[in-house]
DNA sequence: TCGACTTTGTATATTGGTTAAACAAAGTTT
DNA sequence: AAACTTTGTTTAACCAATATACAAAGTCGA
């Protein structure tokens, strides 16, 4: 959209630039010290502070520690001003929880999907989203969005172009949901929102670049650069799981040959030559650690190749820390040391001296609460300037 | 960089919106015209175009056609008020350009290079930047900026943190020619000049969505999303020759294996398995015209290869169009059916319907044309808001 | 305990940009 | 020639940020 400059637009940039500044340091600065972070005049920030406080959205939470003068008045981030939703949309389940502004979990719930067509999903989602509606909290703004994380790719305007695990096209999500319950979606790519979650509440906080690849049924990737997600036209980047890693490999369903998640995913089980002994993460991850070799060679597998297509991203992004999340993640202990022996192999020594590889720290729950937190920003604006 | 609104702010967006308003449909705007495109007042729109004008941006060309009232006064981007210079390194090679603002070559250089020792390549760079300077005819502001290309990933300091094929490493390539010529000097990463070239200049005018394929010595891409370039911290995005095509392929000087321009660069010739008639891409491509059997079947081979990645860039993206471009794009002939082949073979029906392959427009000059664009894009200025 | 100093936060006048509305200028149409 | 259209400018009003002065509330040393 074509944005121009006026008044309003400078009201928003530094409204936006406070509340976040508070946001993320809720309860330790004072009106003085934002007034120094964001480069703003004191009166300014005052200003918007007190505008802030009507809308309920900080609080004054008390005097701080004088430094040899007037003490500060510690401002809060009022995460119960409202709360939202979060979704994750897996092949076999519908997760969901009810969250504060601050992504504090209040409620979960989990639905099994049996079926993938359109109408049965959105049935599933609309009883899910009730139920935590109803079980909400009294707040000043009460539920104020809802977020979705799909397996697919996603476009701007919320519409799944494609979903390939689902079998879903060109479904205009956000438009029916938010027909549905008259507030505000956001619909992001699953890899994206657990990236954001990981990013803000979990195992990557303040972390520039980081790579956050979702391992289960599929493979994608969010990638967040200089604290950004790099979304372009929303997740389109990071379709990673269908990087070719073999060239006359296996046919996939994309059409192409030899994916990344042909050799790395859950999809490995229905495929794998040996016959292994069960056919889902949790049972393997459950029998390996009971000794089981078939199912501990299965994981050793998987993580070379993990680690082959996590090498071609490092060689790509060169990101500080790479999280590892999604329903493979339970399988840390088994993965993790053949992935990282792969990647040690091949990636330049450059690259290695400022990596990290790291599992998802927020587990099964960092895609719901990643989605829940892009509502939470669509709500609170994030307004900013690029020169 | 922190950045904060205050009226300033709002001028630097206006004012970039009306001026690159004008730079796209240069003389064929009227003030009231612009006014309409922007959403800004005619009044906010006058003043503007008043300041541009004084600052010789802007010209006014004369009246164009009555619609039934006042005939409009045609504005002008003034390409003349000022000169950039366009570099691209290669690694046997230094090219460079003089071009107007507007994107207009006015002179070229070429200059062969021996070494890539950095002392060596500075030197050589300063001699063809001063002649350039030289050359440059009088304008108001004269030579703006000096934009450079280079085979390797850059930050966002204009610093080569990597280009494998130079072997450099953390080179203040921005900082050294700015101490040198105290003029503003942008780095990118040679695949994206060229998508910059060949966005704004070239085959893909006003394309949202691009993937702009650099094949020479190596591969490289820069991707356009919605119009902007999607570089991320500059450079690091797009650094696709090293995706593993192939896992246990041949090891490559990255650290990896199976890397892409190994098997679809002019890398190839030297690990060809069969003989070739020559080693460098213009032989070939003389000898593939005159009906050589082991030329054609090397770029037949090095065509499907290409295709293989390009698929894998294509389920990523999703992008409307691809240009190939590079020193490999002389041999679009022999490369274009093979490549066409395995990507209709290995995309999905649903990327097919609306995607479009083609070759550089610019040819051998897109890089420098980007990279001396992005010099007047500095120049110019280009603030603009992310709500 | 008192006064000097510090730090926090608010009030006031100024600045500088956009804007709506009226207006002037220069056409076309009937 | 009168009525209408379109272009571009002038005017006054508005509004957010800012510098500056100031009030409030603390610390610290003698």
């Amino acid at each position: 959209m074509k944005v121009t400059g006026d008044q309003a637009l400078v009201k928003k940039i530094n409204r936006s630039l406070v509340l976040h500044t508070i946001r993320k340091h809720s309860s330790t600065l004072s009106r003085a010290r934002v007034s120094e972070l964001t480069g703003l005049n004191k009166a300014t920030v005052s200003n918007l502070v007190a505008e802030l406080c009507e809308q309920q959205l900080v609080t004054e939470v008390g005097p701080g520690k004088s430094s040899g003068g007037r003490k500060p008045l510690l401002l809060h981030f009022n995460a119960m001003a409202g709360t939202v939703i979060g979704i994750e949309l897996r092949v076999k389940q519908l997760k969901a929880v009810l969250c504060d502004l601050g992504g504090n979990v209040l409620e979960e719930r989990d639905h099994a999907l049996e079926r993938h067509d359109l109408s049965y999903v959105l049935e599933a989602m609309k009883k899910v989203i009730s139920s935590l509606m109803e079980s909400a909290p009294d707040t000043p703004y009460g539920t104020v969005g809802i977020g979705v994380g799909v397996p697919g790719m996603v476009d701007e305007n919320g519409v799944v172009l494609f979903a390939p695990n689902l079998g879903w096209e060109m479904v205009h999500l956000r438009q029916l949901l938010e027909e549905a319950f008259s507030v505000p979606v956001t619909i992001d790519n699953e890899a994206n929102a657990g990236a954001q979650g990981e990013l803000n509440f979990g195992a990557a906080k303040d972390v520039r670049h980081l790579l956050y690849i979702s391992a289960g049924s599929g493979i994608g990737s969010g990638i967040i650069i200089g604290g950004e997600l790099y979304k372009g036209a929303r997740g389109y980047a990071g379709e990673t799981g269908h990087m070719c890693i073999e060239a006359d490999g296996r046919p996939c369903t994309c059409g192409s040959r030899g994916c990344w998640e042909l050799y790395a995913s859950e999809k490995t089980y229905d495929t794998a030559d040996v016959t292994l002994p069960a056919h889902n993460t949790p049972e393997l991850v459950r029998l390996a650690s009971t000794g089981n070799e078939a199912a501990r060679e299965q994981f050793a597998q998987m993580g070379k190749y993990l680690g082959i297509g996590v090498t071609n991203l490092i060689n790509s992004f060169n990101p500080e820390l790479i999280v590892i999340g999604g329903a493979l993640s339970e399988a840390r202990e088994w993965l993790a040391g053949p992935m990282q022996a792969v990647v040690a192999e091949r990636t330049l020594p450059y690259h290695k001296q400022q990596l990290e590889i790291t599992f998802s720290r927020l587990g099964s729950r960092g895609t719901m609460i990643g989605a829940g937190f892009a509502a939470v920003m669509h709500f609170l604006g994030h307004a900013r300037v690029t020169l």
